[in-house]
Order: C-alpha cells, then structure tokens, then sequence
DNA sequence: ATGAAAGCGCTAACAG
DNA sequence: CTGTTAGCGCTTTCAT
C-alpha cells in the first residue's frame, strides 16, 4: 500500500470525494461531476454537494486529478536569464493571463545554458500542458521536438511550424536607422548579442538592410555577452574603432557601453550616439537616459498564454497531420523610444580634434 | 475508465514501467525499484532495466509518483512582484539550489495584493512539497496557517515559529545612518515603504535606535509605494519639508526619488544626500550612483531553499507537537554600499541661501 | 440524473 | 532480492 501512515503527503488527510460522498449519501462519481462537470448533475444535489463539502473543507487535489486526465494546469515559462530585466515584464504579463484562466505558471531559469534549457524541458514537460519557450537558445529542430511532445509557443523568435511570438525588430531597427540617419550619421556600428539568438541575427540583417536604403556604412563587432559586462567590453572595441553611433543588441549592452564609454572619456551622445533594444528596466534612468527601441514586454508575455490556451482548447485531431492548423504567429510593434543617448553626428573635423 | 483515446494526456502514449517490465521479464515493482531505490536491488538487474527503459525511452511520470507518494518535487516561491527587480536575484538564488537538488521551482506573482497571495497558496499548497514565502503581506497568523500545511521558509521577515531567512536590517540601517552623521548630517528623514512590510517597520525602528544613539533627529514621511513612483511622490513632500539627508524604504523608491528631486532643482548629493535598501539591479547605473544598504540577495534565494530542503529531510514527527524542532533562523549580513548619492551635510547657512 | 467499477502510472507493504 | 497486491484520489465509461 501507498505510504499509509508513515509519511508525509498532504498536510493532515484532507477529506476526499469518498468523505464528501458519505456525508452526503451520494456516490462518489455524482460529488467529482458535482465539481469537474456542473451541468451533468441535478442542480439541487449539485448545491448540496458544494454545500457539505465547503464545510467539510474539501478541496480537489490536482494531483489526482491530473493523473487520469493530463490536466495539470500548469504552463511552464522558460527563460534564458532571471536575472535579464528583460524579462521581469514578460513573466508579469505570462503570470497575470496564466493566473487569470486557472493555470499556474512553473518558471525555469535556463542561465543562458542550451544543457541546462534541455534539462529544464526535460523536468517540465511531463509535468505541464503548455509551454512557452522565452528567448531559447536552442535549434529549431529541438524546438520542433519539444513541440511535438506538448503545445509550445516560442517568444522572440519566428519559426515555420510552432506558433509564436515576436517584437517586430525589423520595423524597430529601421526606425533607429532613420533616427540616427536624420541625425547625420553616416555610419554605424552594430555591437551584436549571442550568436545563438533570434533576434540577433534579425536585427543585424534588419540594420543592414536600412542603412542600406539609407545609404549609411554598417559595421559590426562582437559578439558580447547580452550583459552589462558585455557592453564594458563593447566599449573597449569601439573605443579602438571609433564610430559616431552605435545600436546595440540589447538594453544591457547599450547601458554597460555608456558607463564604460565614459571611463574612456568618450562622452554620450556628443562623441557617439547609442540606441538599444526592448526598453528594459533601467532605461529610463541610466545617464544618460537611453534612446532605445521599445519591445512590448508585458504583452508578449499576454499574447504567448493565449496563445497556448488557444491552443490547448482546440482538440488535437487525430495524428496531427491532416488539416495543418493554421500556425498562429504574432509580431508586435516595436517603436523607438527617444531619449537622451542620442544626438547630432559630430562634424569629422570636431571629431579628430577632441579627447 | 479515464480518457482512453480521446484526449490529450502526455504526448504520444509512453511506455510505463508494465511496459519496461515485460520487455525486462521482470515484475512492473523492480522496474520501479530500479528508478526510485536503487540499491534494493540486484546490481546487473537493475542495470539490464535501465538500459531497456532508455532504449524503450521509458521516462518515469512524476505525476504518477507524486499521487501516492506526495514527492511531487515542486517548490513554489511566491514573490509580492516579479516585476520589482529585488527579486530577480533572490529568484535566481532559490532556481539554483533547488534544480540542484531535483527540485523545480514554481514562482506565483501576487502583485503586490493579499487576496492574490492567498488565491496563490490555495492553488500551490497541493502541488508543491514546500514553500517559499518572500516579502509576504499576510498576517503572521495566515502564514502560521500556511506553514501548517506544508514546509515553508518565510524571507524578509522573521517570526518566532516559522523558519525564517532575512536580511539584518538593523545593523545595515545602522551603518547607514553613521556614514550620514559622518559627512555632518543632523536630522534624517526616512521614507517609509508599505505598512504591511516586515522590513519596513524594522527599518524605521532601528533608525531611530540608531539616530539617538548619534544624537541625530529623525523624521518620516509616507507611506509610500515601493516603486519609483512613489519616489516621485516621496521627492514632493520632502520638498515640502526639507531635509539634509534621506534613507529610503528602498532602492526604487531612491530612484524615484532622487529624480523627483531633479526634476524640483534639488541636487543630490550637493542639496540631499540619499541612501536606499537592497542594492538592486540599477542601483549602480542610476544618477548619481546610489548609496545602498545592499542585501545578499542571490544568497537570499538559496539559504531559503536550503532550509526548505533540510525541513523536507527532517521527517516528521507524528503530530508535530513534541520535540518542537529548534527553529531554523537565518540573519544574513547587509553591508553599506557607498556611492555617489550622498555626500557632505550643506552648512545651514549656505542651505537657507540656495535654490 | 446517478451508481458501480475500472483504471491513470507508480509506490510500498508483505510475502517468498 | 524480487514478485504480488493494494491502493493514492479522481475521472469516466457503462448501466440503471
């Protein structure tokens, strides 16, 4: 027998349906549908069940509950780094839509590590209904594997065949061009995030393509770490090749760049103008205040939910072959927040003659 | 019989150890025993299944082991607001040590709401072994409830029968006000946080402890909310009634503030000098950097599950009553982070004549 | 509308 | 050391 008396389990027998049933000289089928099927039991009986059993203190255990059924209600959030500000707002968002339809939200920090992110998944996925993959590091064909095991949306990246969520960083990054062209910059360095992420290599293919139109020089460096300490690194690269403006990957490498900056005695945005991407916690504070392009955050957290409730409630046909559900796919619109960080292109001459 | 074809369940019907157990020639308990108790039995066996299970891809369900069992492996961490970077940290401490032990974390965001928190712990006390309760608002009465129910650590904040992980407040705010009476400052103000906050009325206390020990008038105003715009609010009534120097309920509130003040032709350090809590994220990037009584907060998050998991070790004895358990307390050293947000006390004279 | 009964996949006595 | 056998608490056919 199950751990009869020795143990630990819930905190002091709760009563079961079986108690519930007694008590009201029902069976026990008639008290679950009482709960997990109103509509399916006469409403009379129905009140009486709920009655007793909210004075008897019963509560369904989810447990059993899912045991039979796979219904956990559980969503689980995997995010590259906690600790990335980025993602506070994102999980804000998850947590309220989660909470909001009955699920409850397992949130697991992969360290920006793929070994860990397999781990992760590996823990959660028998455990939960849906998934949301925030920022993964992984290949897409890993992601199609875990896909195929439970509903997955993936936030930040666009895949052909897994419903997902994304900022619109093509739009963004042209719009930070045409900022800093309008300006007067004539180039502008790129300071590239992990080689792993999505968005990076869009925005960088993104910022080629404006400058482009615009006819500006682009250069890139890096990769840095998409940290603050990446962007002090950033800083000793571009101090080496200077530039008038720089687009960083993110926020926190934009950030880490002007602190960095400064202890080079270069100065922002007189000597080189800076924009970064999402519009973090902190860019609005950071000196000087960061020109950035905005993500919207919170939403991307909402929309990913629905969209893995959505999905969650249309039944699976059969071998999931045939009629190819139509792929859900969000972009939200970016847009560029002007602040501080940016200012007029240095005239060359100007430039040669300062510190 | 439960859901048998129709539904959803775990992707792709795995095999289970009945499955593992024919293929081994073995009885369907071995199997078991192979995964959860190894050890009990034969070495080569043992060995034999595991190698047919991987090759089957047979995954223990931890659904099925938790009905019996209880274990479900779960940690729940329930944080007063995901999106207020002290936490960030502490969530990456807790994520650490409880992955390293096998445990995956399941973080509730209650916005900062007591109704939130309890719709929280009704939906997580059945699933998880244990209980983080970080920043609680609820009454030390509720969490005693709580903390019947399932093992649980309450942070930032102590209590005499529930284990606790905290941050010494005194002795910070102590430091605190000894560096301001250093640089000359006579009277202090403290912007308070939240009523329902532990901390706050911790703070608050040992500031005036502090503050007669150096002779020092002290002052309060608020409440306030502990975010940045309740540090804008905190910035006009201490304009209203000025002040040489300020300690805010924490870090946010510093920042808010010390914008507040900019934005009011009040410099700081030169007019007010102005110390926070918690050394968060931004703390070091903000203008001027701010001079923070810094909390271990990584350290937080993992003593907390360190605790939970030695309360999970303990088994418990019958009705709890008894050897009552020696209480575990953690009191984890704050220490002063100077910075460029305070500075010299203006002589009054020169005060009367400014700006 | 309700009852009876068979499991979900695993664990844990209890024999052998 | 291993097999047998009850369940954990709930859902869900199938009858009534």
């Amino acid at each position: 027998m199950a751990d009869p008396s020795s143990g630990r389990k819930r905190g002091g027998d709760r009563p079961t349906i079986y108690d519930v049933a007694i008590a009201c000289g029902v069976a026990p089928s008639t008290v679950s549908r009482a709960f997990s099927r109103p509509g399916r039991v006469n409403a009379e009986t129905a009140e009486r069940i709920r009655q007793v059993a909210a004075e008897m203190g019963y509560r369904t255990n989810p447990l059993a509950r899912a045991l039979p059924t796979g219904r956990t209600s559980l969503l689980a959030v995997i995010v590259a780094d906690v600790t990335n500000p980025f993602f506070f707002e994102i999980l804000r968002g998850a947590e309220e839509t989660a909470t909001e339809a009955g699920y409850t939200l397992l949130v697991a920090d992969v360290h920006e590590s793929v070994d860990a992110e397999r781990q992760a998944l590996d823990r959660t996925l028998p455990l939960v209904e849906g998934l949301v993959l925030a920022t993964s590091r992984m290949s897409d064909s890993s992601i199609r594997v875990a896909a195929k095991q439970c509903p997955t949306v993936v936030l930040n990246r666009s895949m052909s065949d897994v419903p997902s969520v994304a900022t619109d960083n093509s739009r963004g990054m042209k719009r930070a061009v045409e900022h800093l062209a309008s300006l007067g910059h004539r180039t502008i360095t790129y300071l590239a995030g992990p080689d792993a992420s999505w968005a990076n290599g869009v925005r960088w293919q993104a910022m080629r393509e404006a400058a482009h139109e615009l006819d500006l020089r682009v250069r890139r460096l890096g990769p840095f770490s998409p940290t603050q300490a990446g962007g002090l690194a950033a800083a000793r690269a571009l101090a080496d090749a200077p530039s008038t403006a720089a687009i960083a990957y993110n926020d926190l490498i934009a950030i880490g760049l002007m602190r960095g900056l400064v202890n080079l005695g270069i100065r922002v945005p007189e000597d080189v103008s800076v924009v970064g991407f999402d519009n973090i916690f902190g860019a609005d504070f950071c000196t000087p205040q960061l020109t950035t392009v905005a993500a919207p955050l919170r939403q991307l957290g909402a929309v990913a939910v629905h969209m893995l409730l959505e999905e969650l409630r249309t039944p699976v046909r059969g071998t999931r072959q045939l009629p190819e559900t139509p792929l859900m796919t969000a972009l939200l619109p970016a847009n560029l927040v002007e602040r501080m960080s940016t200012g007029p292109a240095r005239p060359a001459a100007a430039r040669r003659g300062a510190g």
